[in-house]
DNA sequence: TACATATCGTGAAATAGTTCTCTTTTTCGC
DNA sequence: GCGAAAAAGAGAACTATTTCACGATATGTA
């Protein structure tokens, strides 16, 4: 006879294979929405609640904890700590990332100030920029280095994730400086196209793409889910 | 005989009747690359082109624009202008948005101060916080005002869109108040689930969602497309 | 002018993603 | 303990999205 597993064992982070791309872009609200969950001292979440958060169906919030190997119990639902904890070991949030910001304006700021980022194990190590005026001045308590820099840093202290903050023309060349050193991604808030070799991933953070969404809805009301 | 349209009508930006989500997705990068290669002088570009940029099928590519009810001309591709027009007019980027930053710290500030707005049509009409030591303090030329004053101004201006910068427990009282003034629409970059009524469009900004992507690949090389 | 080429346009096929339906499991109240 | 209720799980059905395959159409060149 097989031996199944209890709701017990599978309470605990499971390792996950593979995970559709639908599924896989779910996954940062389900995070959120478990930290939010158990701010809120709750242990159990049904597909149900999580449903009419994320708006989506039911069956597909069950399909996507399967995706997760998760396991959920039969009328309580599935355990928020667990589903927190396996998304972060799937996206690899527990282990550190140690990234550096170029670009001291007022986004690059902004990125190396805010706090949540300790939460998801990325760790600012420091802050460029070319202008005289900005270097060596304190930002949240990283000195702002000379650009001129950036590449004996990455070496140094083999930085695979770089975020790009500066102004459009400066993107290119100082992304192909950092690949050079050994940059493995870029998380680029230019409005620049990047082209990089095939091994660099690169993550184009379009601001703006939010606005657009909410733009488009309040000029062609009504309109329904997109 | 039924007439068609020839290639050169078709190059005036197109009534858009219906899209699909997967389409609407990628209408913001689309938008990008047109700006980018209207900087750099180029009329046309092709499909193949694009889906090189996209990392997607090139008939996919023809069927979105297609959904635009754009029309390339052979053997030259997609009008460079015409594209960026139509994506516009779908979205409403034309007629301007009036919006209001509720939060003046950093985030709040670095959207305030970001000048890229304008090319989409969002107006920052004004920035507000409860911190009597921001309130008064100049950010871009706008006077950092008491929240107090928000609603006031909220029904002043007829504004529709509210920017929620504020740390997160002050997320939803404020989201209620101003939806009780006529706000629409929130572009929340507050990690607060928030609750509202069903003419009220959301839109959660997580920006640490693009870090989650790139801490994946980081973490689990080698990796196909996400 | 005719041909070769690049590129678009589109219906059909394939794939991916979502929803439905029904079964099973656990918990809770009596 | 037993029955009712609240979930989860899983396969089938359906829908949306993407890719394939091929025909049509401008453009540039001999």
């Amino acid at each position: 006879m097989e031996r199944r597993p209890s709701s017990e064992e599978a309470a605990s982070p499971q390792e996950v294979k593979s995970i559709s791309k639908a599924s896989f872009r779910r996954l940062p609200r389900y995070h959120q929405i478990m930290r939010a969950f158990e701010d809120l001292g709750r242990k159990y979440i049904s597909s149900k609640e999580l449903s009419e958060i994320l708006e989506i169906n039911e069956t597909l919030v069950r399909k996507d904890m399967a995706d997760l190997s998760i396991r959920g119990k039969p009328n309580q639902g599935y355990s928020i700590q667990t589903l927190r904890q396996t998304i972060e070991g799937f996206l690899g949030l527990k282990e550190p990332t140690e990234a550096l910001i170029v670009g001291g304006g007022h986004l690059g700021k902004a990125l190396a100030m805010y706090p949540g980022f300790d939460n998801y194990g990325l760790r600012i190590m420091g802050i460029f920029d070319n202008d005289p005026a900005k270097i060596g001045s304190d930002v949240n308590g990283l000195i702002v280095e000379d650009v001129e820099q950036l590449c004996r840093r990455v070496e140094e202290k083999q930085i695979k994730l770089i975020i790009l903050c500066v102004p459009k023309d400066a993107a290119q060349p100082i992304t192909d400086e950092v690949i050079a050193c050994g940059v493995r991604a870029v998380w680029n808030f230019t409005p620049q196209e990047l082209h990089v070799p095939k091994h660099v991933r690169i993550r184009n953070e379009q601001i703006v793409a939010g606005f657009m969404a909410l733009s488009y809805y309040l000029k062609s009301l009504p309109v329904e889910e997109m």
